[in-house]
DNA sequence: CTTGAATATGCCTTGACAGGTATATTCTCC
DNA sequence: GGAGAATATACCTGTCAAGGCATATTCAAG
């Protein structure tokens, strides 16, 4: 979780990933399309493979990389917690604005 | 969006967000419950402001912290992109178009 | 087996950033 | 208005990671 933000986190890299949302492809290409150097671009494609995010396929001496759906997915589980918890209360604030706003003082629930 | 990963992909303030997950909470009960040092939890939830994660209400001395929907979901919207064509290439790669047409039908039916 | 293409890696430098500590600020209450 | 709680900020320091560049590695083809 925490290794797939950090590895996203980096702008170049988070480039790099969607340009591989469209399809896989080579480093050289990568450098090419988003004009950076090689070896930052492989640098970019070691860490995003070290942290899960993509596949190797090697084919002659190209190195073709492509995404990997598994930690797309947990971050999507990850996320669905907080789009539970947040409409929750979402819910509560919208009661609070429709009815009355005096009841403010129901939040007394400060329980540490 | 970038914001937001780069945001996130701190373990002390991916922790914080966790933990605002629940309910909005005051400065230094984050600092009680993770074992954080105060400055340093001031710090972090300034750079969730910033990034537009999490909003501020003063109560006397203390400052409530909670988070903000909106950073959330755009993730999520960012997310289903890479479902929707990481899923469509596997698709084609199982080669099952009949297939996959009585499904969509199927998601149809339940609101998708 | 030499050449050249495609890619990876090692080394260096620099900038950003997180933690530690002290201090400033803001508020409540007496 | 003085004391103390809750929080923010300033400054310093160490670490880590990204870019630049040179070089190693791997492969295909002649």
């Amino acid at each position: 979780m925490n290794a797939t933000l950090t590895a996203l986190a980096e702008p170049n890299r988070l480039r790099i990933v969607e340009l591989l949302r469209d399809r896989p492809r080579p480093v050289g290409e990568i450098a090419r399309r988003l004009r950076l150097r090689q070896p930052q671009v492989s640098k970019h494609l070691r860490v995003l493979s070290d942290a899960g995010l993509v596949d190797v396929r090697p084919v002659a001496q190209q190195r073709i990389y492509e995404l990997r759906a598994e930690p797309f997915n947990e971050l999507d589980t990850w996320l669905e917690t907080f789009r539970r918890s947040m409409s929750d209360r979402m819910d509560r604030l919208e009661d609070l604005i429709s009815e009355r706003k005096a009841k403010k003082e129901r939040e007394k629930e400060r329980g540490d």
